[in-house]
DNA sequence: ATTGCTGCAAAACGTTTGCACCTAT
DNA sequence: ATAGGTGCAAACGTTTTGCAGCAAT
């Protein structure tokens, strides 16, 4: 077996909605929760598919929306109109620094930053639901970044 | 004429770079500092050509990254894969909160919020280069949000 | 004269949808 | 039995690219 607790997790909230628990849904979790790092849900439907998975890729995108919800992923933006998921299972949130030299995400937590939106949400009269944090920066030793160097 | 000061920026910026002054980009410059609000690069080519400008899609899109470049324009991502701009000219700089229930975009300008890229960047060994803050919230009373109330 | 820019159309890309069949409830 | 899920392929909307002709330097 794969990781019972984050299953378990994904079971109760299928049933407490009027979804349903498929096969399918459970391989998309296991392949997701294995995936490190950030990924495209085009990313993990190749990778599933290279696996020799026969999940379709509709499928891929609907249960990744459903992991999300109920918090066992993290939806990203890093500016590039690509939505992105990491796993959030077990994990404390944080927020990300993107390199704009070589591509880079250093992942940081920030008390400051966490206590903000709630903050001015409440100031500006709503109730805070999310807030996404991109900082774009550069590497200080550019001749020492193996990313940046491997570029085209 | 429309924004002398502004083409003014543009085509020093044009002329600093290897970048040729054309009247295309320049008319591209000015229907996005007439747009109000956000747009996505599409829109603005839509206004654009039932405006009956002849400027090609093309154009409006290599014309609009200029144009950030030269932060005439900002960009911005709320998270739904579009690229969209505003204009920055003339404007103090500032982050978003978009409603999830109604799609309003409220924009406000939080001293904190701006100090913390840069100590971030530096505590991980980055210079910073910009940052992006988007926070996701619900208006309070929903009843009374004519947004909420129009959609399907 | 050179190099970059243009318009156009087609392609690319990530994502969503329509549909007929299937399956968990 | 029935609502919801599935795979597949086609459609979608945004963005990028290839190319021949054009124009700013």
């Amino acid at each position: 077996m794969k990781n019972e607790q984050a299953e378990e997790i994904f079971r109760s909230f299928l049933k407490n909605g009027k979804n349903r628990n498929t096969p399918e849904r459970f391989e998309v979790l296991d392949a997701a929760l294995e995936y490190e790092g950030h990924f495209g849900a085009d990313d993990l439907f190749i990778l599933m598919k290279k696996q020799k998975s026969r999940v379709s890729r509709a499928t891929v995108y609907n249960t990744l929306e459903l992991l999300e919800q109920c918090d066992l992923l993290a939806k990203r933006n890093f500016g590039d109109n690509i939505t992105r998921y990491e796993s959030n299972f077990k994990k404390q949130n944080h927020d990300h620094l993107i390199c704009i030299d070589c591509g880079r995400i250093v992942e940081f937590a920030n008390a400051k930053v966490k206590k903000l939106p709630e903050e001015i949400s409440k100031d500006l009269g709503f109730i805070v639901s999310s807030y996404s944090f991109n900082i774009f920066a550069r590497c200080k030793h550019i001749k020492t970044c193996k990313y940046y160097n491997s570029k085209k």
